[in-house]
DNA sequence: GCCGTGGGAGGC
DNA sequence: CCTCCCACGGCC
C-alpha cells in the first residue's frame, strides 16, 4: 500500500497519513484534497512511502489538486519552522499558500491596430485616435484620453473591426531583470564587498555575510550589484529582499527599477489578494527574479532562490508576535542553508545576535567604511537635562530651542523625534490622583488631541475626553501628563509659529501612501520641522536635514528589558544618521536627564564598537542572547484560575534539564489585556542545549484546557 | 476549523 | 427525567 503524510492547515501537531489510491499519482509539495471528517480539505504533502499495511485504517487521498506543486525545499523549510517555532507544521504550510486564495485578476483588455484596416467613414476623430494609438496596445479609455477623443469614438472603430481587443494576461507581467541596465559606479569597499557576495551565490552553497555600513556608505548599491551578478550568472536565480516594514518597499523598488530597467515583485499585507495570487503563480513557476517584501515573502514557493537580503536586519519588526510567532531575520538564514543559498543580513547597526555571529566566523564580515558622497556622520551632543532643564510643561530645553531656531535661519530642515505616539502619555486627576486606564486592560490611557480622544495603544479601545473624572466625579479635573509627538508639535509651532511643521506617526501616517506622501514633502522642502516616532527613524534620506533633536534620549533606557540598551542605540543611530546625508554637515542634539549612562556615553562619541564591548560583557555574564537562549511562555485567558491552575501545572512539571533554568511563573508585564490574565514562563538555556527538544517535552507533560491559551516564543523580543 | 459527544444545569 | 447548551477533543 501507498500512503502519504499530508499537512493540513489546522492546529494539529503532524502531518496526517492518507492512502494513495492506485492509479493516483502523489509526489511531495503536491496539492490535494483529502477528507477530514465529513469534509474536503486542501492539504500538502510531505512524503509518499510504500508500507505493509497499517494499524489504522486510513481514509483515501481524493485527488491531486490542479494546482503548482510546491518546490521541495519549500516544504523542507515550512517543516523546520514549524519544528523551530514550535507551531503547527500545517499551520505554517498554510502561509506558504497564501496568495492561491484570491480570485486570479481579470485579465486587462487593450485595443490596437487590426491589420491595416482603415476605417470606412475617416472622420478627424477617428484619425486623430488611429494617430495617437500608433502601433501599441493601449485600454480603450487610455486611448481616448491621449487623443482628446471620447470613447464612443473608440468603440465605433472597434465595432467597425479597425481595432481589435485583445487580453493581455498577468503572467507577462514579469519582465526579466537586466543586471546591464544601469549599473551604479561603486567604491572600493563596495566593489569588494559585492565580489565575496557574487562569487558566494555563484558558488552555490550555503553562505552568510554581514553587511556592517553606517547610513549613506551604500550597502544598497553593494547588494544590488551582488544581485546583478547572481542573475548574470544564472538568469533563473530568484532572489528575495526582506525589508521590516512595508513603508520602506517603495524606495527601494524604484531602486531596483532604475537598476535593473523594470520593477521587482512586491509581497506584503498591503498588496491586494488577485495581485498576491499572479505573484505567488509568477514566483512558483520561476517567472519572477527579484522579490521585495515583508517577512511573509519567506514562505513563497522559490524553486530556484539564490540569494536572500535582510535589509535593516536589527529591525525589531522583522519578530512576527501575533499568530504564528517567528522572526523573520532567523528564518531567513534558515531558509537560505535550506535551498542552499546566500544570505546577507545588511544594517548599520547590527544586532548583537549577528555581530556575534559576524566576531565567531559564522558570518562573513563585510565593511563599508567609505562614506559615499561628501555626507559626514553628524555631530552628536548630549543635553544635560539637569542643567538647562525645559520650563514646566515643555520639553524642549534652551539649546535645543536655539539650535532648531539657528537651522530654521539657514532655510535647513529639522526632525524632532519622539517614540511617543498621541499628545499626553498619561492623564490623571488633580483632585484624586486617578491616571485613566483602558477597560480590562493594565494600560494607560494614551490623549489625542487630533482626535480628541483618549486611547488604549494595546487594545485599541478609546473614548471621548470625559468631562468629569470617572473615579471622584470631580469636574474638569483631568490634566493631561507627559508629551506625545502632538504635544511637541504644539509647542514648536507656538516657538516657531511662521515654520511648516507636521507630525510623523503612525495616527497621522495610517498608511504606506500617506507616508510616501508625508516623506516626499519633506524631501522637498515642504516641511520645516518634523516631529517624528519611530516609523520616520529608518532608512529615509532627507538631503535638506541637518538638525535632529531626540527629545527624550532616556525613553529606551527604562524598564529593564533585555533589549533596551541595544534598541536605543539602534534607534538614535537610525535618527541621528538621518542628518546631514548630502553635502551639509548634521548635528544631533539629545536631550537627557542621565548623561552618564554608558549607552549615551558611546552614542555621542559615535563609538558603536564601545557600546557593543560594554553590551556583550553583560550579555555573556548573565548568560544572555547572544551567550545563551530565550524561550518565552506566555498564558492568556478570561479565567483567572485556569490560568493560574495551568501555570502551576507547568512549574509543577519541568523536566529536567541541565544547564537551562525556568524563572517563573510571574504575571506578564501587562497582566491583563481585554479583560485576559496574562502569567509568564521564561526559559533560559546555554547556547548548546536543544530548547525546543526542552520545550516539547515539557508541554507534552501538561493538559492546556480550551479555555486557556498557551503561546510559545522562541528567542523573544517582545517582554510584554 | 468543524462536528460529535458528553456532562452539567435547568425545566417540566 | 428529559432537553438544551456549551466545552472539549478528535479529525489520518
Amino acid at each position: 500500500m501507498i500512503v502519504a503524510s499530508v499537512l493540513i492547515p489546522l492546529p494539529v501537531p503532524e502531518a496526517f497519513d492518507y492512502e494513495v489510491p492506485e492509479g493516483l499519482d502523489v509526489a511531495r509539495g503536491d496539492q490535494v484534497a483529502v477528507p477530514l471528517g465529513p469534509r474536503l480539505i486542501r492539504g500538502i504533502v510531505t512524503e509518499v512511502r510504500e508500507t505493509t499495511g497499517s494499524n489504522r485504517k486510513l481514509k483515501r487521498v481524493d485527488s491531486v489538486l490542479d494546482d503548482p506543486r510546491l518546490p521541495s525545499r519549500t516544504v523542507d523549510f515550512v517543516e523546520w519552522a514549524a519544528r523551530w517555532t514550535l507551531s503547527p507544521p500545517g499551520e505554517m504550510a498554510a502561509t506558504a499558500l497564501k496568495g492561491l486564495r484570491a480570485p486570479r485578476p481579470r485579465p486587462e483588455r487593450r485595443v490596437r491596430r487590426f491589420g491595416d484596416r482603415l476605417p470606412a467613414r475617416p472622420t478627424a476623430a477617428r484619425a486623430g485616435v488611429l494617430e495617437a494609438l500608433g502601433d501599441r496596445a493601449l485600454a480603450a479609455a487610455d486611448l481616448a484620453r491621449a487623443a482628446g477623443a471620447s470613447s464612443g469614438v473608440v468603440k465605433g472603430l472597434i465595432d467597425e473591426g479597425v481595432l481589435e481587443v485583445i487580453e493581455i494576461t498577468a503572467e507577462a507581467a514579469f519582465a526579466a531583470p537586466d543586471p546591464d541596465h544601469a549599473p551604479a559606479t561603486l567604491n572600493p569597499d563596495q566593489a569588494a564587498a559585492a565580489d565575496a557576495m557574487a562569487e558566494a551565490t555563484s558558488r552555490g552553497g550555503f553562505a552568510a555575510f554581514l553587511l556592517d555600513g553606517v547610513t549613506g556608505s551604500g550597502k544598497t548599491e553593494a547588494y544590488l550589484e551582488a544581485v546583478a551578478r547572481t542573475l548574470r550568472a544564472d538568469p533563473a536565480a530568484q532572489i528575495l529582499i526582506l525589508l521590516p516594514e512595508i513603508a520602506l518597499t517603495q524606495d527601494l523598488i524604484a531602486r531596483i527599477t532604475a537598476r535593473f530597467g523594470t520593477a521587482p515583485a512586491e509581497w506584503h499585507s498591503g498588496i491586494a489578494p488577485p495581485r498576491r495570487r499572479v505573484v505567488w503563480e509568477a514566483v512558483v513557476a520561476g517567472r519572477c527574479n527579484i522579490v521585495v517584501g515583508a517577512r511573509s515573502a519567506l514562505f513563497l514557493p522559490y524553486p530556484n532562490l539564490k540569494l536572500i537580503v535582510v535589509d535593516e536586519e536589527h529591525d525589531g519588526s522583522f519578530k512576527q508576535e501575533d499568530g504564528l510567532v517567528y522572526h523573520g531575520r532567523d528564518l531567513a538564514v534558515a531558509r537560505a542553508r535550506i535551498e542552499g543559498g546566500t544570505v546577507v543580513l545588511a544594517s548599520a547597526t547590527p544586532s548583537l545576535e549577528t555581530l556575534w555571529n559576524a566576531q565567531q566566523g559564522r558570518y562573513r564580515w563585510l565593511k563599508l567604511a567609505a562614506r559615499h558622497g561628501a555626507a559626514v556622520l553628524p555631530d552628536i551632543q548630549l543635553l544635560d537635562l539637569r542643567q538647562t532643564p525645559p520650563d514646566p510643561q515643555t520639553w524642549l530645553s534652551q539649546p535645543l530651542r536655539e539650535a532648531i531656531g539657528e537651522t530654521l535661519l539657514k532655510g535647513e530642515q529639522t526632525l524632532l523625534f519622539l517614540n511617543r505616539r498621541g499628545y499626553a502619555p498619561v492623564v490623571l486627576c488633580r483632585a484624586c490622583g486617578h491616571r485613566l486606564t483602558s477597560p480590562d486592560t493594565d494600560s494607560w490611557l494614551v490623549e489625542h488631541r487630533y482626535t480628541g480622544r483618549l486611547v488604549c495603544h494595546l487594545t485599541g479601545f478609546s473614548m471621548a475626553r470625559p468631562k468629569h473624572c470617572p473615579s471622584c466625579g470631580a469636574e474638569d479635573s483631568l490634566v493631561s501628563v507627559g508629551p506625545g509627538v502632538e504635544r511637541v508639535e504644539e509647542e514648536v509651532r507656538q516657538l516657531f509659529p511662521q515654520a511648516r511643521t507636521a507630525v510623523f506617526s503612525s495616527d497621522t501616517v495610517p498608511d504606506a501612501r500617506s507616508a510616501r506622501a508625508l516623506i516626499q514633502t519633506m524631501k522637498d522642502g515642504g516641511i520645516d520641522i518634523l516631529v517624528a516616532t519611530q516609523a520616520a527613524a529608518k532608512g529615509h534620506n532627507f538631503p535638506n536635514l541637518t538638525l535632529v533633536g531626540v527629545v527624550d534620549a532616556d525613553l529606551g533606557l527604562r524598564g529593564g528589558d533585555l533589549r533596551a540598551a541595544e534598541r536605543t542605540f539602534q534607534l538614535l543611530t537610525q535618527a541621528t544618521g538621518r542628518a546631514g546625508r548630502a553635502e551639509r554637515p548634521g548635528r544631533a542634539l539629545l536631550q537627557t536627564w542621565t548623561p552618564e549612562h554608558p549607552v549615551l556615553i558611546a552614542l555621542a562619541a559615535a563609538d558603536r564598537d564601545g557600546f557593543v564591548e560594554a553590551e556583550m560583557a553583560e550579555r555573556e555574564a548573565a548568560a544572555l542572547p547572544p551567550y545563551g537562549r530565550l524561550a518565552a511562555l506566555i498564558l492568556s485567558g478570561e479565567d483567572a484560575a485556569a490560568v493560574e491552575r495551568l501555570a502551576q501545572a507547568l512549574a509543577q512539571n519541568i523536566p529536567n534539564a541541565e544547564r537551562l533554568e525556568v524563572y517563573g511563573p510571574a504575571d506578564a508585564p501587562l497582566g491583563l489585556i481585554r479583560g485576559r490574565r496574562r502569567k509568564r514562563l521564561l526559559v533560559r538555556a546555554d547556547r548548546d542545549v536543544d530548547i525546543q527538544a526542552f520545550l516539547r517535552a515539557w508541554l507534552s507533560r501538561v493538559k492546556v484546557p480550551g479555555s486557556v491559551r498557551l503561546s510559545v516564543d522562541v528567542d523573544p523580543y517582545s517582554f510584554l
